[in-house]
DNA sequence: GCATGAATTGAGAAGTCATCTCATTCGCTC
DNA sequence: GAGCGAATGAGATGACTTCTCAATTCATGC
């Protein structure tokens, strides 16, 4: 299902309108060029900022829509890493998220077995299953570190900085 | 960790605060007593609106902030099911949810297998877990037969109207 | 190659959710 | 009960996303 390079992503792509009666426009192939050039987990802003160093501008608004399309057409995957914006990331091979709450950091974990759960959690269920996402949040080994060597008094004060870090 | 009455989560919030120095209001008690009131998947904009239904005024902003208090203390789970704003839980026993893109539902289901695992996979990685969510999407039993009975012909239409519900 | 019609785009307004600011109020400690 | 500082309310503000509609562009048939 998931494509391992562009040139197939963009076959599956092109199937996908197709089929759905919608348009190959240059907009769309540069927005899934874009997305596997530059990998990691994007942001719509960071992918509209990085097109617009390009030749082609691209609108905000077709930035989202055509991420929505993507994901649709299950070339993305689309999460919410907890900074109030979504995420957006290409289905290479599944994988999970550890999220650093003190420092940010995102950790991609692979587990087959997990994934094997997971079907049979959503067999049991009559569900079938199209995406899923796991996240797991808390504290990489460089900020457990960093606090054991802070000592014990401010134990509570990263706590309080990870909800706050919206605006402080 | 997790309390199963209010009571002992009116402790657990209490003993937060008062090892933080925060203070016990009229307000955060009255929210944390409406979430194990109502139960469910609430947004905040819900759970304002329930207040709003008592006695006691709060405020957007106080819901917010105490909201994110009560993920803190651990009481609460914060999750995106996918709807474009937050929504909260009790911390009672953990589950996960796999929510239909087509009707909306949220079927909770649990797996101690998958939480081991989980734990597992930290382990590894160095990884001191907090919290973690683990969301399905894809086709609830009924709308699979649904989309069955519908015959083939539309069998884009669902997907089409799973991504624009957000405003039609 | 060109007309045709529908899908798509851009621009900016609008909407939604969440946070911030600051004066006022209220818990808690002494 | 006084006083300090935390917490609240109101509304502005901000971030992100979606909507609207006229103009444009792609795909199809001739």
């Amino acid at each position: 299902m998931a494509a391992s390079n562009y040139e197939e992503a963009e076959r599956q792509l092109r199937r996908y309108l197709s089929k759905n009666g919608l348009r190959c426009t240059v907009e769309r192939l540069a927005i899934l060029k874009s997305l596997w050039e530059n990998g990691g987990h994007p942001s719509a802003e960071m992918i509209a900022q990085s097109l617009s160093k390009g030749p082609l501008y691209v609108s905000r608004a077709t930035v989202y829509r055509t991420l929505d399309l993507l994901v649709e057409a299950g070339l993305l995957t689309c999460s919410n890493l907890g900074e109030g914006h979504r995420h957006y990331e290409i289905n290479v091979d599944h994988h999970d998220h550890l999220i650093c709450r003190r420092c940010g950091k995102i950790i991609e974990v692979r587990s087959p077995e997990i994934e094997t759960l997971q079907r049979k959690l959503c067999k049991e269920a009559g569900f079938e299953p199209l995406s899923h996402t796991l996240e797991i949040t808390g504290l990489c080994g460089a900020c457990r570190r960093e606090i054991a060597d802070d000592g014990e008094s401010d134990n509570g004060a990263w706590r309080r900085s990870a909800v706050r870090q919206h605006g402080e």
